[in-house]
DNA sequence: ACAAAAGTGTTGTAACTACACCCATGT
DNA sequence: ACATGGGTGTAGTTACAACACTTTTGT
């Protein structure tokens, strides 16, 4: 399976070929507003400017595992589940050459972040408080967080960035920053229930907080919300 | 933006790359059975086999430029619209090299197909009974697919496979072949002119066919369908 | 005591599903 | 004449959106 030669110039194929990177929108909640995670740029291009995680794919490993590995290593982050929602391929992307990148989402506990592991800076923005994004990351952001609103109403996502027990309130503001519009409480609620991909538990609650029944995530009715909401119903 | 050194061995990189292709999954109609338009292989690997056209990215050239490239060299198809759905790396994929693939699907009119240009073979199967498929081509198609079924409720690609002027008739066959269920006429045809994406065209009907009214896609409705259905209604 | 957040139920309306008969064409 | 496919409307049911007051906690 080795497709190059080595020369004392390094790795030499027939044609040219566009390096690949894996970039990472990571998403947090703070319970009022939708988060990003952004990775201060030590080195030219885009020296100072923020960037997403991610860096070149290896030659042993899928750009899923890539885009695993580089969170990891800049932010110590280990997500369940990454989401790939695009690639980008604009031949002047990248002023260092042809850089083709792929891009996944993840929706992570904000409490996770190991604040700035051994990479440079990494800290959470507030989605609509963004400093300067380097290389085309701001399209990247629209795309992923356009992505991660397509999904949500599909995939038990959301879910990850809360903590296992919940109140209807917190559930509730986090849909509204991911999808950024109002719901009603009651209506809100008597979905999410109906929708039966949330039950119940405790009815107790920490001090310190207002109080609020808990519910928690229910994965094996999230099958049953797939089908009742892609309109598998008649057309 | 010259990122290689040219050596007598051929293009030299610090680190080894991963050559980038894009392969094309191309829907077509008969009027009753969703159609997949396939390329026998003319060399190794996987000689003899089918697989979707496609080819290797060339260096002034987007994903997007390269996959709308390879199709028209191989099958003289030139899509109004080809769709993102991922991108295929598994190491050992491709038993050339290390080739990372990014895929598109797009719906052509099966009137289009200029029968086998230049390249090889170049033929329709239907969906239910296709050949055997190279590389990892069968996973593609599977993917392809659920992004075509996901996608049909929100962009509106189906109209592409059918002639200006349809009969709802027509429309329901493409549906029900493409998301693989049965409908209700009546309800079908409430949902469709409710939703305002088609409009009721002139009554006539060619001969040699049954008769039936006329309708056509009417695009400039088409943003309500996407807020309509995208649920954007109240959580 | 007051302000802020959380809990709860009902009602009108719109959308959906299920369903049966007639008509035109082609054989 | 018969079979096939196409055209059309209604009624029961469900899901949805809109809406206001009470209770608890924290200040």
């Amino acid at each position: 399976m080795q497709d190059y030669i080595k020369t004392d110039k390094g790795y030499a194929y027939e044609y040219p070929r566009a390096a690949v990177t894996t970039d990472s929108v990571i998403f947090g909640f703070d319970g009022q507003e939708l988060l990003v995670l952004l990775i201060k740029r030590g080195g030219e291009p885009y020296k100072g400017c923020w960037a997403f995680p991610g860096g070149f794919l290896n030659m042993d490993e899928t750009v899923e595992e890539c885009a695993f590995r580089e969170l990891k290593e800049e932010t110590g982050l280990e997500p369940d589940q990454m989401e790939q929602f695009g690639v980008f391929s604009a031949v002047d992307r990248d002023p260092r050459g042809r850089v083709l990148t792929v891009s996944f989402y993840a929706l992570i506990k904000k409490e996770q972040v190991s604040g700035g592991d051994d990479a440079a800076d990494a800290r959470w923005f507030p989605i609509n408080a963004l400093p300067p994004l380097a290389f085309d990351h701001s399209d990247m952001l629209r795309e992923a967080l356009a992505a991660l609103k397509r999904d949500i109403y599909h995939k038990p996502i959301g879910f990850m960035l809360l903590d296992e027990h919940f109140t209807m309130p917190q559930l509730q503001r986090l849909y509204e920053a991911i999808l950024g519009e109002q719901f009603d409480r009651r209506n809100f609620q008597k979905k999410m229930l109906a929708s039966g991909v949330v039950e119940e538990q405790g009815v107790e609650r920490a001090m310190g907080h207002r109080p609020g029944k808990l519910f928690s995530f229910v994965p094996e009715n999230y099958d049953q919300m797939k089908e009742h909401d892609s309109r598998a119903k008649e057309f």
